[in-house]
DNA sequence: CTGTTAGCGCTTTCAT
DNA sequence: ATGAAAGCGCTAACAG
């Protein structure tokens, strides 16, 4: 079945440039031989290599995705606008998982460079001046979402640390006075890219930094479901639970159930990300929602403009916003 | 910095055999100019091409994963251990998304055909003769799950059939008399590809058959939800809900606690998948759970067999359970 | 041991 | 309008 372009030549006693002209339709080539080549290609199914025309044009219309975390339905549902705004550009892509192990995401990177992709959208782990300096040699256009690594890559997502700042405010607009925030470790800092955690933290604390009137905390050791359950016991007054991503909010949601506490009479919770899941726990979460569709189809988007040599920003930032449930 | 082999050839003074030699330790060549080559290369940090390399080796390492849907979780988690498992063993994987159009997924199914990839994986959407030729006459090794083709193309998934057995049987144990499934529309058979929901529908059907004192009733419509509840409210004995998916099930969940329905104090529901979102979700719901992990893990491992020229079995079963928890 | 040659399948430039 | 030839970067068969 498989016939390459040099077999229809044969078949049309023609060379393979002439084919070529007629498949491509170039001009150079009368309508009649054009015409005959077109046939006898249909007839016998006819399709071009790939391969071989990506070694020969230079590209391969192939873009590398780097992920670190798919668990995380953010990142599936990202990856499927992404992937439909490639598709419609005729992109295909490479998925890989890095699974949070930076040696492997380097890899992976070395990889995709070598199968000449052409270019890479990345939810980076790594971080810091070898890293940058990869990604710099890299020579294609590069492309980031879920952690920043610096401002000579363009990175599309929210600006989480104005996210949290506006759900301190709208708990504080609640009448809650006391708010523990619930965070991931940040003790990774500088060996991990936690780029995001540590925007929301700032979030947090520069908020609160302006109202003095607000008390609180943050939680962020391993064992911060046992240290906020001791915070909600002790105090005296009606807290509030910020937390950095659903996730945790509902990991604390249930924790705090399973010991008698009561959602949201007895201690407000708040969550970041509005994952899909949320629609099928009760009481339904507060949190933040942001276009994450939008993040995967203008990421898309933006790395192939790239790859045309437009010039993109480096930073772009897609709409977020409070969804007021039952849980606060 | 990109430099390839005939310049490494140039910059040593040999030619790009020798090279080839030292780069790919064969035979036949001294260990001095081997050194030499290696170091030489090291330093300009050689790469060899892959596109290249692919196009005269005649593989390209690569495998193409066709999934019709991302949103179901089963599906992510599957595609986790199956890239994992390719990784290991050096394939990159093309992930793309048919999104149930058959369309979509035949025209993927020829570009990666054309990109030359060495195996696909594939849960199917699409069904029938000219399909089958189709994948038949691609010429490379084909795997599916999630729903199956034909006895020609090797399929792994679970026993779907046996296992909505089971399920009737457990529910049929707890002391239930009337039992409800919950199915999607089954009128797509012939167009559309649903070999697991006919199995599932199956396996209800046939438990039934031997239980005449168990009353039972199919709800497939797409106002399903209006349909059971209706059911629930008019039946004068207590009944079980048996859907074909989690997500039905939490969807009944929601639905029938919203109308002021007690679960399982008033009716029984069990779903099937035991997606991990189950853990956010009260009351727990009954499931039956399967190793999708492993799912993923054995197709790659087994269309990865295939492509190296070993037989693999039309058929492969992976194990499930049913998971006792609080909704029945 | 190393060099030479041919070729994977396609595109592209330069003649004719 | 068509043919001839070179080349993408690599591998492989055959000489020497």
């Amino acid at each position: 079945m498989k016939v390459t372009s040099k077999q229809l030549a044969e078949l049309c006693g023609v060379t393979r440039g002439t084919v070529d002209r007629a498949l491509n339709n170039r001009p150079g080539i009368s309508q009649e031989t054009r015409e005959k080549i077109l046939k006898v290609a249909a007839e016998h199914g006819y399709r071009p290599d790939f391969l071989a025309q990506s070694l020969v044009k230079g590209h391969t219309k192939t873009l590398g995705v780097v992920l670190f975390d798919i668990h995380n339905r953010i990142f599936s549902q990202l990856f499927i606008s992404f992937e439909a705004e490639a598709r419609r550009q005729g992109y295909f892509i490479y998925l890989v998982l890095s699974s949070k192990d930076q040696e492997l995401e380097t890899e992976y990177i070395h990889s995709l460079l070598d199968r000449k992709v052409d270019g890479i959208a990345l939810s980076p782990i790594s971080m810091g001046a070898n890293f940058e300096a990869l990604l710099a040699k890299s020579r294609v256009p590069i492309i980031t979402f879920g952690n920043r690594v610096s401002s000579k890559i363009p990175y599309v997502w929210i600006d989480d640390k104005n996210a949290i700042k506006d759900a301190v405010h709208h708990i504080a607009g609640k009448g809650y006075r006391r708010i523990i925030y619930v965070s991931p470790p940040l003790r990774f800092k500088g060996k991990s890219n936690i780029y995001v955690p540590e925007q929301r933290y700032k979030g947090f604390v520069e908020a609160c930094s302006v109202m003095p009137e607000l008390w609180h905390t943050v939680v962020s050791d391993s064992d911060y479901l046992a240290s906020v359950l001791r915070l909600v016991q002790q105090s005296q007054e009606k807290l509030a639970i910020l937390c950095s991503s659903d996730i945790y909010a509902l990991d604390v949601l249930r924790y705090l159930e399973s010991h008698g506490i009561r959602v949201p009479e007895q201690v407000g919770i708040m969550g970041c990300d509005n994952i899909d899941i949320l629609n099928y726990v009760t009481p339904h979460l507060t949190t933040i929602d942001f276009q994450v569709d939008e993040i995967g189809r203008r990421s898309a988007a933006m790395l192939i403009d790239r790859i045309k040599g437009e010039s993109i920003p480096s930073r772009t930032h897609v709409p977020y916003s409070i969804i007021d449930r039952d849980s606060l």
